[in-house]
RNA sequence: GGCUCCGUAGCCAAGUGGCUAAGGCAGCGGAUUGCAAAUCCGCCAUCGUCGGUUCGACUCCGACCGGAGCCUCCA
């Protein structure tokens, strides 16, 4: 294969000689295909987390999903710049350092690193920059001052708000009017014009983190550093942006009303959102979606007819996130492999909701391991270790791809015209399945592991190659598994199961099968396993 | 009440206006094995319900039932 460029792809790609590839856009509801503002060049900017608790699963969703998106378009000749941001400034980081006796600095910057090694551990490598709200105060504020300048935005009483009704598409993301908005209540709402206003500035109150502005001592509000960072990074006008889909409303809603009203172009061209997090098996304590009006405000008569209903809902998937009491997700690393989890979320098509739990997580694990067992078999057979193998970064084939086999090439070609359609993870996984048994089968139908014939040998690498060259697209097994706990005794133990398994082959020999049994049998209950193969007797600890 | 999305085999989960509706787990049958394990082969769904559009729909439209998300902080 040469190459997966389609005739009559989009300009920009097809330009630059790149793959086309097609994007859903939240804003459009529709794919089309990746044309760039640059050429060749991918400006991509997914929110990141308030860094006021340790993070959970719910977001790691994110970041992996881009990873991957990132590896994609990398791999496929774009050049990515992926910028995520810390949010660490922000009313629940200064309620929580105060109940903590710490500093909003301090907690942000202690959560900030649990949040980059939960990254590291499921191997998201590509973020380029990861922007501060408190490193940008100079930006944000400059950003709010063009908007004031353009009559968008207005000060009132120190704090500064957004004006909804200076924005003629406001709600054009979410398809919702400016009636249909209730906006923050509470005590900012008489300082707004209108309901649905926002606040671009927080005048602080006494002993809260401030910074000094034109308006008096205070701190940004939510939506502002997206728009000032992203602009400061990637431009007024780049191509990915990213979340979770409870971002949509407000935050990306708001981002849009804000850069675009003082850039007059969009913000960006693509609107990418991910599906959220539901704990499987109904065990999480949901905490209940409110209709309309259910919170004193009004005597709530008809509108909130449906108690029975919420009590069933209660018995099924619910959204994880900070009212579900998510685990912090290095707990969950005490229990399952980074890799599995990874494994996990990219099985589901990025827009869908992802089951989570620790049956799919166990799940996901076992399936590993038939992969991880092919690349042992791999390995006894050629002395190469899987992961040691070059892994191709640029899709435009070579001659190993075709030295693999007319299967492993329609495989490859399966798997990146679902990734090149808006990064079918899922489908490119089903591939990687469908490899492990054309590679096997190969070995088996070929005798590799009684007589490796030098051929066989080159075309088995050269498959494993290819495989190589996929998995690292979806930046999976990317690393041998860890060494198995073995508490140092690994070379007595190694002499031992020699002896053992000499003395049981012999047993076997002599048909002396009751012998042989008992010591596979106690070996099993021993946490060991014994695997008789073509080529001789293996054993693998399994906890 | 408003705005989105979803409902595919025992479970998880892709996908399409008409060819055999991916893949995984579990299950069943077979090959292989002394027996296992691993591996391979085969089997296992008419796509929530009811209407409509169409030569033809699981895929388009409508209604209904069920579920999720958002409308207030949330990846």
């Amino acid at each position: 294969m040469t190459t997966a460029t389609t005739p009559g792809a989009n300009a920009a790609g097809a330009a630059a000689g790149l793959p086309a590839i097609e994007v859903y856009s939240t804003l459009t509801k529709k794919k089309a295909p990746l044309v760039t503002v640059r050429p060749g060049h991918v400006g991509m900017y997914l929110c990141g987390p308030t860094v006021y608790k340790p993070s959970h699963i719910g977001h790691m969703v994110g970041p992996v999903i881009f990873d991957t998106v990132k590896r994609h378009l990398g791999y496929s000749g774009w050049q990515v710049t992926w910028v995520v941001n810390i949010t660490d400034v922000d009313d629940k980081i200064i309620a929580e350092s105060a109940a903590r006796g710490t500093t909003m600095a301090r907690l942000a910057e202690e959560m900030t690193a649990d949040y980059l090694a939960n990254l590291a551990s499921l191997g998201v490598a590509g973020i380029d920059h990861m922007p501060k709200a408190t490193e940008h105060i100079g930006t944000i504020i400059a950003f709010i001052e063009g908007l004031i300048a353009k009559g968008c935005a207005y000060a009132s009483d120190g704090d500064v708000y957004f004006d909804v009704t200076q924005d003629a598409d406001y709600g054009k993301l979410t398809n919702r009017s400016v009636e249909q908005t209730q906006g923050e209540g509470g005590s900012t709402a008489e300082r707004k014009r209108s309901a649905a206003d926002f606040a671009l500035w927080k005048k602080a109150k006494p002993g809260e983190p401030a910074w000094d502005s034109p308006w008096g001592p205070g701190r940004p509000g939510w939506h502002i550093e997206c728009s000032a960072m992203s602009k400061a990074l990637l431009g007024p006008h780049f191509d990915i942006h990213g979340g979770g889909l409870d971002l949509v409303f407000p935050h990306h809603e708001n981002e849009i009303a804000q850069s675009e009203s003082l850039h007059d172009c969009p913000m960006a061209t693509f609107w990418m959102h991910n599906g959220l997090m539901q704990a499987a098996g109904g065990a999480a304590g949901k905490v209940g979606g409110r209709p309309r009006g259910a919170d004193g405000t009004s005597g709530g008569g008809a509108a909130a007819g449906g108690d029975a209903a919420a009590d069933v809902a209660a018995q099924t998937a619910a959204k994880i996130s900070k009212s579900t009491g998510a685990e912090p997700f290095r707990n969950l690393l005490a229990r399952h492999r980074p890799e599995a989890i990874r494994f996990l979320l990219l099985s589901t098509h990025y827009r869908s909701p992802i089951a989570f739990g620790e049956e799919p997580l166990g799940e996901c694990a076992r399936a590993m391991e038939a992969f991880e067992r092919l690349f042992a078999r791999f390995q006894r057979i050629t002395g190469r270790s899987f992961h040691a193998l070059p892994s191709r970064d640029r899709r435009a084939g070579d001659a190993a791809v075709a030295a693999a086999g007319g299967d492993v090439v329609a495989l490859r070609a399966k798997f990146l015209a679902a990734m090149d359609d808006d990064f079918n993870t899922a489908i490119a996984m089903a591939t990687l399945f469908d490899f492990v048994r054309v590679a096997n089968k190969f070995i088996d139908s070929s005798a590799l592991e009684k007589q490796p014939a030098p051929a066989d040998v080159a075309t088995l690498t050269a498959v494993m190659e290819v495989f190589r060259e996929l998995t690292a697209v979806l930046g999976l097994f990317l690393v041998a598994p860890a060494a198995q706990p073995t508490a140092g005794d690994d070379d007595l133990v190694a002499k031992l199961m020699e002896l053992v398994i000499e003395i049981r082959a012999n047993a076997r020999k002599a048909k002396d099968f009751a012998t042989a049994d008992l010591v596979r049998t106690k070996l099993t209950a021993a946490g060991i396993l014994l695997e008789d193969r073509a080529d001789g007797t293996g054993w693998v600890r399994k906890a």
